[in-house]
Parts: C-alpha cells; sequence; structure tokens
DNA sequence: AGTTTACTTCAAAATGAATTGAACTATGCG
DNA sequence: CGCATAGTTCAATTCATTTTGAAGTAAACT
C-alpha cells in the first residue's frame, strides 16, 4: 500500500488527482485560506473551497473539475456556484456552445467587500438601532434609582450603536483607496 | 385555559415568572437584541440570552434567577456564565457569605469589544498575512502566463489582508474615543 | 425521437454545535 | 457528621446546518 504523502495542507480538502504537485499544493494551500477566512464569515465550507479553487485556477475552470478536485458531490459544486455568482464572486465565461461552463474568479472584490458590509454589517447596525429606541421607549419605571441604572445601560448600547455606524463609512472609502 | 398574550418579543426566551408586565417586557427585548448581535458574531444564543438577562437587571442577579427567567438547564447558565466571566462580559459581585453570588454585566465594555478586535480579527488578519506568504512561495511556475495571473492573484489577496489590518488600529482608536 | 452530457433540485443522511440533566464536588449549617 | 444548598462537569441528546445522491430538467447531438 502506498504510504500517504506528507500533504501540503493540513485539511487533505483537495485531490491530486494526478497532476503537478507544486499545483496540487497551491491548490489546497488556497481552498485552506479561503476556508479559514469562511470560517470567521460564516461561510460554509464548501464554499469557500470551491472559490478557493476557482481563485487558485489561471484559468476558467468547468464545473466537473471543480468537483474532482474537491471531491465533493456535484448537489454541493451547483449550489455553492450558485451561492458564489449571486454574491458575485464568481462569474461564467461561456466557452462556446454545447461545451461545459467554465467559471473565474469575479476579480472585482471590492463589490464582495462592500455588499458584505452593507448587506451583514450595516443592515445588523440599523436593526439594533431601532431596537434600541424601542427598549428606551419600554424603560420599566422603577420606584429607586433603578430607572436610571437601566437609562443609562440603553444608553451605553446607543452609544456604541452609533460608533459603529459612524466606523462604517471609514472603513468604505479606506478599503476603497487602491482597490 | 389562558390565552397566551402578544408577547412583547418574537422569541419567546424569557418568561414572565409572574412580575410586572413592563419589566418582562424590557428583559424581553434586551434578551433579544443581544441574541440578535450574537447571532453576527458567531456566540451561542443562550450566552447572549444569559448576557441580556443580566444586563437588564438593574441590580445584580442571582445563578437562580438566571435560570428561571431564561427557562434553561442549571448546566446552560453554568457554562455561559463561565465564558461570560472569561471574556469580561459579567462580573461577580459577592453578597456576603453563604448566599448565592450575584452577577452583573462588567461595564467595560471597551474591553470587550477589544478583546474581541484582538482575538478574532487581528488573529485572522495575522495567520492569514503568513499563509499569504507561504502561496506566494509555493506559486506553481506555469508554462505560460499562468504564473504571473497566480502572482497577480496572491497580490492581490495580499494587498486585502494589508489594508484590513491598516484598517485595525484606526478603529481601535475611534471606538476609543468617549468610552 | 432517442441518447448523451451537463446541471439542478430536494428529501434524506451526516455532521457538528448547543443544550440538557444526572452524577459529582464543594461549602455552610444544625 | 449528615443534610441542604449552590454550582460544575460531561456524556448523551437534541437541534440546526451542511452535504449527499438519486430523480428530474434541459439542451445538444445523431
Amino acid at each position: 500500500m502506498a504510504s500517504v504523502a506528507l500533504s501540503p495542507s493540513p485539511s487533505g480538502l483537495v485531490l491530486p488527482g494526478d497532476r503537478p504537485a507544486d499545483v496540487v499544493g497551491f491548490e489546497a494551500a488556497m481552498v485552506d485560506f479561503f476556508v479559514d477566512a469562511a470560517e470567521l464569515l460564516g461561510v460554509p465550507k464548501s464554499v469557500a473551497a470551491i472559490y478557493g479553487i476557482v481563485f487558485a485556477s489561471p484559468v476558467p475552470i468547468s464545473f466537473a473539475d471543480i468537483e474532482s478536485r474537491l471531491d465533493i458531490s456535484k448537489g454541493s459544486v451547483s449550489q455553492g456556484l450558485r451561492v458564489l455568482r449571486e454574491v458575485g464572486a464568481v462569474k461564467e465565461v461561456s466557452a462556446d456552445a454545447d461545451r461545459a461552463e467554465l467559471f473565474e474568479p469575479d476579480l472585482e472584490m471590492r463589490k464582495m467587500v462592500q455588499r458584505f458590509l452593507e448587506n451583514r454589517l450595516a443592515k445588523q447596525l440599523q436593526s439594533g438601532g431601532s431596537r434600541l429606541e424601542q427598549l428606551a421607549k419600554t424603560l420599566p419605571k422603577g420606584r429607586n434609582g433603578d430607572a436610571a441604572v437601566l437609562r443609562a445601560r440603553v444608553k451605553q448600547l446607543q452609544n456604541w450603536n452609533s460608533k459603529a455606524q459612524a466606523l462604517l463609512p471609514i472603513a468604505r472609502t479606506f478599503l476603497k483607496l487602491g482597490g
């Protein structure tokens, strides 16, 4: 039985499939990079892995290749690619009729990042803000200083919320520089 | 059978326990606020809910009260409080010998936020950075322009990574203002 | 029309994280 | 000491999310 070579990445997410070791290693490292990052952002592993493979390919890559390099089901590839298209992470380049669709990363990452900032952060901060307004109205009127304590706490939260909101546009412009 | 009143919060996470409606409503809204926020940050619901209850109480609150207001198991309360203490979100105020420990929010939220920035973001960005250095070394030497394409992509990632790293200290100082 | 290739859909299975609860430890009190 | 109160631990369970794979759709080729 063949001994398993020390794999280039800890995850073993990428199959060699009988290609040059350096290419496979590079792919694996790229996949790991994105899987890591995705964990932070709450994106499923398979989706991140697919993006990694697409990103690591210098030329547009086919559905079937993604499937075989990652050794995941067709279903996962299909769903993963859908998500990635929806968020503009990947785009289809049509390679003449009939033949399979090919995918490449949509390198306008600015858009992706911006989308993320808008959808996850900005939205959350906004809804948090209105929730806090409600909270401020609902403050129970305690007998002693209790009411005052609670009012101060709500105010503190509002403070943080607005600071975070104010930070967003700064982040936006900052990340835009030299995109 | 008593009809269930329109609950003050969608989640139904807080039990009335036969206390004034405004207080219960306030608690419930606070719990919801933190549960929402926690989802974004990847913190378990029960932990966020516990913090919400502690935060909504104008006076230090006991283990048993947390358990009964949220109607969750002792185990969850214990574990949740441990996490919250570890990250400095909650602190114990000893209320004379014997009697149960009481908890109140540690209002130095600055610390919490900072901790979060350091531990989750800064760390991730750093490890991402070194991974990228590795990637740059592993670049496969393709025949055509392939190598160049990949080199450019790795460089793009490094670019984003360093921009994000540069943004962190800005966020830190910004959030510190008027803490 | 029939066959093959390429992909999508979605119910069921697998995985993984959070929650429970029963057994355990520790501390105070009679 | 023996019982009671307060909290912790951790294996088993529950719950949510992700992944699979088999059946279905669509378009191209013969």
